[in-house]
DNA sequence: GTAACATATGAATAGTTGTTCATTTGTTCA
DNA sequence: TGAACAAATGAACAACTATTCATATGTTAC
């Protein structure tokens, strides 16, 4: 039970935060890197563009849990697509996943 | 299938990345993010500490589930503790936390 | 056209995760 | 001591997610 002394702090608190639907984006959005299969493609995609076949390789999986990742990667707009005759290259959308990384390597080495 | 051509990118790729240990310690750490309840709670905790009973209400869930979940933020050294009587206040571990956020902001707002 | 290859997609499944209810542990105060 | 409250924990369940296999789509070269 909510004590009264308390409910000051309760609305003053909720009066600062962001509105809920930014962050219920935010969380999707940090889904995204709580996946170590994709973190490993990212962290592929640092270094250069690579296709499919590359990066399955790389990370050791199906090509088709490869696929199914970089799509959910797509969707969350972290990385692009660009067709070569058979093949599709990818690379990073923007510099935040690399800062984002960074930080969060800096919090486990702690 | 891997082409002949392909094989130096991806061991070039390989010895570029950090080692595998690291990339799930950080799928780990980015893992707790990925869930509004819990982005709910960090925010919160933006503001000032605060005990379990405001935070429940502020997120607007039961006091066992922010209980629970405030039990992985602390496994992930997100949070800290401190108890005063019969109440447990929290408080955020460090300012990494404040920086990702804002990371994670600044892309979904693009 | 067809064969061969690269990638994407759908369905199925196993494993994981978040929430809740019920209970226990820890603390204060009478 | 025992009553009252705050927080933590365990078990159960529903919902979600990652992976795989099988298949479809798209592209090139013959």
């Amino acid at each position: 039970m909510l004590h009264d002394q308390h409910q000051g702090i309760v609305e003053e608190t909720r009066a600062q935060m962001p509105d809920a639907d930014t962050l219920f984006e935010l969380a999707d959005f940090f889904k995204v890197f709580g996946d170590s299969t994709r973190i490993r493609i990212m962290c592929a995609l640092f270094e250069r563009e690579l296709n499919v076949c590359c990066i399955a390789d790389i990370v050791g999986m199906e090509q088709s849990t490869v696929s199914h990742q970089l799509r959910v990667l797509r969707q969350e707009n972290l990385v692009k697509v660009r067709r070569d005759g058979k093949q599709s290259y990818y690379s990073l959308e923007d510099d935040h996943i690399r800062k984002i990384f960074e930080m969060g390597l800096e919090h486990i080495m702690e």
